[in-house]
DNA sequence: GGCGTTCTTTGCGCTGGATCAAGCAACGGA
DNA sequence: TCCGTTGCTTGATCCAGCGCAAAGAACGCC
């Protein structure tokens, strides 16, 4: 066993697919991967190809993101390490519903339709490992359904940025960062507004002091305060009487 | 054999959680079950409850809904015959996320979470097929996600009754008739908008003979043409040039 | 058969956000 | 260092759809 296999071996440990697999089996896990390396805006995949494997994220971050026929884009998630995405083989789906997109130089392993189907046949516990993630994605999904059918665009951005404070926060001087380019097109994609829309929320959040931001980048000042807009009850319900 | 247990081998045949299982096994599983009777507008089960049993329509109808601490709610989907709901036991959740309510009087086979994770590990087919039909869900729901980010109002209302004529459509007289009672407020409700915008665009339809409704019922007269509102691109795209 | 309840329709005014249109700022490649 | 590109801001306008209100219409219960 070379210190490099084990070095694979750790970082697929907190993978939860494969939770429950012991160190041999995780081997031969890695074994089948294929590793794949991939810098800023490079793609993976892309809406419609068919599809030939399912990935894990090892470092880095990928968006996956839907174009419809009438041109408008939306912005299905974020995947940092240890997610899943294009796993459409583990359920048998044809072609990918997205495109997957590097958003910082990133590395991912991948296994194709064959090893997948063989992996999860000879360990049972992949396969109800990969219907408890798959249901989390649902339960999740169904959230922000639920958000965009019900609540107002503001509410929606500040939800969105508490959703990537808890992916991919990370704590500096003046707050907690975003840890990725994100900009304002991006944020508008996410949550099913307009860029210019999404610029003057920030702007006027930015005038309070409860963000800092840049070009492709934003800083929570005071998250607290963005929760409770986030969790507002708003013009619907029964705020400040 | 008795004939009755025959009787309900077959209903299970139809159910694609159990495919690929012999009359014996679909035997030992209609076993399991406990057959459940509701009538109209009764309760199977509310959203928050402590997840026990997954369900199977057998006949009949019923609505998920979803209603959120802001008081809005949401329709989450209709279940007909064959279909599953309150699947979290499948994925080890916690509660149900929704409310299952009859919407007509209907009956249905359950089972308890134990013996859910038994069948699920003495017929490793069944988790397969289980992660199969989430993905299908989970492709369904991120479909009418895109829809509910970029189109507007008359397309969605238009795609959701497309979809309910695929899933609950009956041929009569006058054209296609949605099988089940169906409001305004339903509707509204199906597609994230408000009971008054929905009775303004199916008045305006019935003004163009597309459709004939009354209270609770929906028909519609020309579906090819309901069809091409749901699919036009609309002003954002490049019809008719 | 009368009556309360539940659905539906429709008018009207308002507004959240989309759309249109400039112009500015920051970055990165040559 | 300069220049082209990409991203951001901000004003002005417009309108789809919401909220409110009030009045039918169909049902089902007693």
């Amino acid at each position: 066993m070379a210190p490099r296999q084990d070095e694979r071996i750790r970082l697929l440990e907190g993978v939860r697919l494969f939770q429950g697999l012991n160190a041999a089996e995780l081997s031969e896990v890695v074994g089948a991967a294929k590793r794949l390396e991939r810098k800023r805006n490079a793609t993976l995949f892309r809406q419609g190809q068919e599809a030939t494997r399912f990935f894990v994220v090892l470092d880095g971050r990928v968006r996956i993101s839907q174009i419809a026929p009438d041109g408008h884009q939306i912005i299905a998630r974020y995947a940092g390490s240890g997610e899943l995405f294009g796993c459409v083989p583990l359920f048998g789906g044809d072609a990918y519903p997205g495109t997957a997109t590097a958003v910082t130089h990133c590395t991912s392993l991948s296994w194709d339709r064959s090893t997948t189907a063989r992996l999860m046949e000879r360990y049972p516990r992949v396969a109800v490992n990969a219907l408890h993630l798959l249901g989390e994605e649902l339960a999740q999904l169904r959230g922000r359904y639920q958000e965009l059918a019900t609540q107002r665009v503001e509410q929606r951005v500040a939800r969105a940025l508490v959703r990537l404070v808890g992916q991919a926060g990370k704590r500096v001087e003046e707050g907690v960062l975003i840890d990725f380019p994100l900009s304002r097109q991006d944020l508008a994609e996410l949550t099913g507004t307009t860029l210019h829309t999404v610029s003057r929320i920030l702007s006027a959040w930015e005038d309070h002091e409860l963000i800092a931001s840049g070009r492709r980048r934003v800083v929570i000042r005071r998250p607290h305060d963005l929760v409770t807009i986030a969790e507002d009850l708003g013009p619907g319900g029964h705020t400040k009487t």
